[in-house]
DNA sequence: CCACGCATGTAATAGGTTACATGATTTA
DNA sequence: TAAATCATGTAACCTATTACATGCGTGG
């Protein structure tokens, strides 16, 4: 759908493949998932369309690289969708999923294993994402930006903001949890990690 | 994907495609989109494959009704998706990539705009939910919740406390656009929304 | 020379989106 | 009798997922 539209936004400079294979793998777009296989098959198509033109070019290590950059049709297809309404209503949040479904389970302890994942999990993706926020903000006044940099910083704060939320939703629910179950076993081996993790 | 797993879950009773697509409709299930039509084909392939089985009823109005219920195949398939690892980093959120990409055009005042639309949005879903947890909660002691309804309150509280972190994000990154750009046309047609909202 | 990282894909299948089709019953 | 709502889908197309394939160059 508009995996399109992202691979156009990044492409705002020149690039092969592999280089926005190896964007998306160090964790920099956190808001839209993409495999290899997806992402070759995404510009070849995009090129055949005419959004994207490409060329070969020798590389000094392997095979040769086929440089991607946008048309101008590309660069107006992307103007039009970031301009055009939000779309919002269509993320598919199957952990949310999962967490609901946790009731219909016998084991309730599960619950407490899956929140401590979830929390876990939202640490990293946060850290990862301050890391980011901080090269990005390195030499500037934050109020000072450019307009362009301004608007890659407001998707990082607005990802930064909520998985803070998250982290700290994780950690109510997992205090009711032992508040109502307070592990009676002893320690086990859930215990443990909940510990290694809080 | 996991609109199966989804749809097995609510199929805890069993119901009708009609009955199903009403609760994605009524917002109740705010985590998965799905339509009619990929409702009902989804719901006749897990009958096919053993996941659902179903049977045709006379309705009091309106033509014959399927009535699909889980199998104990689909049952187990259920549980064993809630309790594998949780589902992360796969989220596809457009709204968070077009945000960033409004620093690729020539106009900022479409920022302004974009984030008073996300964030209306966000307000309006925020409410949706907070009628849910109002109603799931009517006469009960928030902690001596039976464990079913524990896990369908702690998937509200998720989504709820992201909600609120949003809007609040919107109307930080909002004060800042306007610090930037005090509105020098006076009151545009943009500018009336902004305060309307506001 | 072997394993690893660079760099590019293909093929098969499953899943999702959009637009359209059909017919019954209730309410105005 | 017309419109709305109940209730069910089909068909065509596009996208995404998974698994696999290939071949070069570098360092141990």
């Amino acid at each position: 759908m508009s995996l399109d539209n992202v691979l156009l936004m990044m492409l705002d400079q020149p690039a092969t493949g592999y280089d926005l294979k190896s964007e998306f793998e160090a964790g920099a777009i956190t808001f839209w998932p993409a495999t290899p296989s997806q992402i070759y098959s995404t510009l070849d198509r995009m090129d055949e369309r005419g959004l994207l033109e490409s060329r070969l070019e020798a590389s000094a290590k392997g095979p040769e690289r086929r440089v991607y950059a946008r048309t101008a049709r590309g660069t107006e297809r992307m103007r039009e969708w970031v301009r055009s309404e939000p779309v919002l209503g269509r993320e598919r949040l199957a952990y949310i999923a999962q967490l609901s479904g946790i009731g219909l389970l016998d084991d309730p302890r599960v619950g407490v294993d899956f929140l401590v994942q979830l929390r876990h999990w939202f640490r990293g993706r946060l850290e990862t994402l301050a890391g980011i926020e901080a090269a990005l903000l390195r030499g500037r006044e934050p109020i000072e930006f450019d307009d362009a940099s301004f608007f890659d910083w407001a998707a990082l704060r607005m990802g930064i903001t909520a998985l803070d939320a998250r982290v700290r939703c994780c950690s109510e629910l997992l205090e009711l949890l032992e508040e109502r179950e307070p592990d009676p076993s002893g320690r086990g081996p859930r215990s443990s990690v909940r510990t290694a993790d809080a």
